[in-house]
DNA sequence: AAAGCAAGCTTTTTT
DNA sequence: AGCTTGCTTT
């Protein structure tokens, strides 16, 4: 008996299957995890394989460290040795080593893709590369795909026709590189790409990797993207043994470059690849088997296969509509609160999924008013909100004085006064002196046009000197409250929040967070740095830090699913233009990949489930401020009648027409009776249906479209008068807060609430200097800005005079004579 | 000159 | 519904 015989026959070859290149076609819950770490022990036990050699890659942190403690449990000895490591942290280690070679410095930072985005847009600006049709955004993702396909900057317009925004994109991702380089800085894509070039160009150092990684395994290998199919590719060219496992039916992340074709080509690239397909499913019952092999089954580009389980039949995949989307949520958090009083099922083994982060909140509310104890993934990341962003950006100037984006973003955080005009100033200088942002600060007081704010800049290299000092003699978590302290970064913090009429202290206990990250990674390694711990801060991932063993409820997007799986399963929002997406749907004759991708993240929401699986949707839904009548989602239609079951929510099931089970003979044709079908009409807005043609819609329609119209129905009073709905919106994500309405029509009335506390940070603050005023009323004067005018009235105040001016051109304004400089004519 | 505030603008998914 | 931009206030 030994820990081989329990694997299926599908599985065992897949194990023994050590040599050369091995594709696993691994359907979901088929034990791909399984078949890989008892390959890994079966590598060493048996072939005498040392652990050192062994290489096996995944995408999250998490995966990683999942199989890291499988491969421990089930490898007696030198598990330790073996590398289980993220594809971008893999990169970060071997580049730390040979960075110099490629000109970087070994303590580069990682951009996120925050900093990134923020990078790209002050070069955008500064070299004026925005348009009104190519926004930044456009030029980010296109930047990325490039690098994602190895595609440098020099050779973004060789090889075909280039129009004139893919020059603008040229020229902007050149800019980027560079300033990338400036800054001594990588950005995500940087990590993958860097690796192949310093693989291309140091044959000695790619040899050496090949040399240590003799057994290659790739995880998720459907989510690679041309770079890391070539890196590894390059890694397992000496030894070829590669062993990669995944599902074409399970890739979700073309949009951010992940080359299906790395799969579906596979046996071309490696014609001696031995093909194992696991499609045994140990997860789910038959009933949501079946409904998931025939939604998938609707895709063309996919590697034809079916799952199926001896789990048994289970019960019909539970379809549900509600007429709001607020109704939804009740219905989900009250059968969740249900299954675990009644049925003793534990918050732990249910799910709540949707397709955009923006669906949680009115989950999350819902699941307040009941009380449920749940966990939000996605959403805002922990380091990208704002106070941690400004705390570690503290830390990488400390690090990195190279690191201009971050020294602009504190330079005036907390306020210092040093506003637009005086960065100008230094960036003028900066560059006509060949120096860096940083480094020119240090000779403030040599700055033109920046006399009177010299001392606040030369104030802040101080304080950033002291830091340093301070980094070097001090715990992490002791120099970042000194940093606190010494910024006043808390009542910076509690000021802002006043402004913000939340009053809550959510920020501050994010700091609080950050500080016990700090202790918590001083204590977990040998040799804590502050240049590690950035590190690890910047490959972190949401899903990583998700604790299972809490009994909480897991609400997350589809594309945060994958790889998890639960007893109890909700996919909420089952509805056209949201799953599909609008941006799908539009382009869906021009792009027909991105139709299959979305049915692909069906497939995966719904092999998350094991035994119920309730997919739900709502006939009215706020999206982007807008409100919104959208169909039941075809991939609900796609599931076969016999697999699927209509529950009633609302109106659907008693055959009054609502809904997909509508009265005209063919279910999915959707049309009214008056020529125009429903989704014509849900085109328009609702304010565009004219009432006179109201009553031409369809009956269950007409209903939902009269309310809305009216203003007065039972539908709208009912969901503005229900606390926490949605109408009233909340700040920022709540978390523990949640639940109390925050009335945004009534706005706090204390003008002056505002805490004047000066001096914040301890440094010198510039005050204007008294002006003598040589004009008064009648008089002709001129503005910098405004041009001519005449004064018309003069107002003396307790600090300044106000003074008003009918300008020629620009008409009557008040000003401040301190501030206006008006010049008597 | 910089901070505060109101009005526009855009919307997927994220290592 | 939240963020950026432009205008007003100090």
């Amino acid at each position: 008996m030994s820990i081989y015989d329990t694997l299926n026959a599908k599985q065992r070859q897949a194990v023994e299957q050590t040599e050369g290149p091995v594709l696993i076609l691994a359907g979901a819950g088929s034990g791909k995890t399984r078949a890989l770490t008892h390959r890994v022990a079966f590598l060493i036990d048996e072939c005498g394989v040392n652990p050192w050699n062994i290489l096996a890659l995944t995408f999250t942190n998490k995966a990683a460290g999942e199989m890291r403690e499988r491969v421990d449990q089930i490898v007696g000895f030198g598990a330790e040795s073996i590398w289980v490591s993220t594809f971008h942290s893999m990169c970060v280690r071997i580049l730390r080593r040979h960075a110099e070679l490629l000109g970087y410095a070994d303590h580069f930072v990682i951009y996120d893709s925050d900093d990134s985005k923020n990078l790209l847009k002050s070069i955008c600006k500064a070299h004026n590369l925005e348009r009104e049709h190519l926004k930044v955004r456009q030029i980010a993702s296109r930047i990325s795909r490039a690098k994602d396909s190895l595609v440098r900057a020099s050779e973004f317009l060789t090889g075909g026709v280039a129009d004139q925004d893919d020059v603008l994109v040229a020229k902007a991702y050149e800019e980027y590189e560079k300033a990338l380089k400036e800054n001594n800085a990588m950005d995500f894509d940087d990590l993958i790409f860097n690796t192949v070039e310093l693989f291309r160009r140091e044959p000695e150092v790619l040899k050496s990797y090949q040399e240590r990684f003799r057994y290659i395994h790739v995880d998720e290998y459907q989510d690679t993207n041309t770079a890391q199919f070539e890196l590894i590719r390059m890694l397992a060219d000496r030894y070829r043994n590669l062993c990669v496992v995944g599902d074409d039916d399970q890739s979700i992340y073309r949009f951010r470059g992940a080359n299906i074709r790395n799969i579906l080509d596979f046996e071309k690239v490696y014609p001696d690849a031995a093909v194992i397909y696991l499609e045994q499913n140990y997860r789910s019952t038959e009933m949501i088997l079946h409904a998931a092999n025939a939604v998938i089954s609707n895709n063309r580009s996919r590697k034809e296969k079916e799952l199926w389980t001896e789990e048994g039949e289970g019960q019909r995949v539970r379809f549900h509509q509600f007429a709001t989307a607020y109704e939804e949520g009740q219905f989900v958090a009250r059968e969740v609160a249900s299954s675990k009083r009644l049925k003793n099922e534990n918050y732990c083994d249910m799910a709540v999924l949707y397709r955009t982060n923006a669906q949680s909140r009115i989950i999350e509310e819902q699941f307040v008013r009941e009380g449920i104890p749940y966990t939000l993934v996605g959403g805002v990341n922990f380091y990208a909100r704002k106070e941690i962003k400004d705390m570690i950006a503290y830390l990488r100037v400390v690090d990195n004085g190279d690191d201009d984006l971050s020294v602009r973003r504190i330079l005036n955080v907390p306020g210092r006064g040093i506003g637009t005009t005086t960065v100008a100033n230094v960036d003028r200088y900066a560059g006509d002196h060949g120096l860096r942002f940083f480094a020119a600060l240090k000779e403030a007081d040599q700055i033109p046009g920046c006399e009177r704010s010299a001392q606040k800049l030369l104030s802040f290299v101080e304080m950033i000197r002291t830091f340093r000092t301070l980094a070097h003699e001090l715990p992490l978590a002791e120099l970042l409250r000194q940093i606190i302290s010494t910024i006043n970064y808390r009542d910076y913090l509690k000021k802002e929040g006043e402004k913000d009429e939340s009053g809550d202290n959510d920020r501050e206990r994010n700091v609080d967070e950050l500080i016990s990250k700090l202790v918590d990674y001083e204590e977990r390694n040998e040799e804590p740095t502050l240049a590690g711990f950035l590190e690890e801060v910047a490959l972190i991932a949401d899903i990583d830090s998700v604790d299972e063993n809490e009994d909480r409820v897991l609400l997350m997007t589809l594309h945060s699913a994958k790889g998890l799986e639960f007893h109890r399963v909700y996919i909420t929002g089952m509805e056209e233009e949201l799953f599909p997406s609008y941006m799908t749907l539009e382009a869906e004759a021009s792009d027909p990949a991105a139709m299959e991708e979305e049915r692909r993240l069906a497939y995966v929401g719904i092999t998350r489930a094991k035994r119920i699986l309730t997919l739900t949707a709502a006939r009215e839904r706020m999206i982007n401020g807008n409100r919104r009548y959208n169909e039941v989602s075809r991939f609900v239609r796609e599931i076969p009648r016999d697999c699927l079951e209509d529950i009633r929510g609302d109106s659907l099931g008693d055959g009054d027409g609502a809904s997909y089970r509508s009265s005209s003979p063919d279910p999915f044709s959707n049309r009214s009776g008056n020529g125009r079908t429903i989704a014509e009409w849900k085109q328009s807005s609702y304010e565009e249906v004219p009432e006179s043609r109201v009553s031409d819609v369809e009956p269950a329609l007409t209903q939902e479209l009269y309310r809305a119209i009216s203003g007065t129905g039972r539908a709208r009073e009912e969901i503005e008068h229900e606390p926490g709905s949605s109408i009233y919106g909340m700040k920022k994500r709540p978390r523990a807060e949640m639940g109390k309405p925050r009335n945004r029509a009534v706005p706090d009335k204390r003008p002056y609430a505002r805490s004047k506390s000066k001096g914040l940070d301890g440094l010198t603050k510039g005050v204007p200097g008294t002006v003598p005023i040589d004009y008064t009323e009648g008089d002709r004067v001129r503005h910098v800005k405004y041009g001519d005018g005449t004064v018309t009235s003069m107002e003396p105040g307790p600090r300044d005079t106000k003074v008003t001016v009918l300008f020629d051109e620009c008409g009557q304004k008040i000003l401040y004579a301190q501030f206006a400089k008006l010049k008597k004519l």
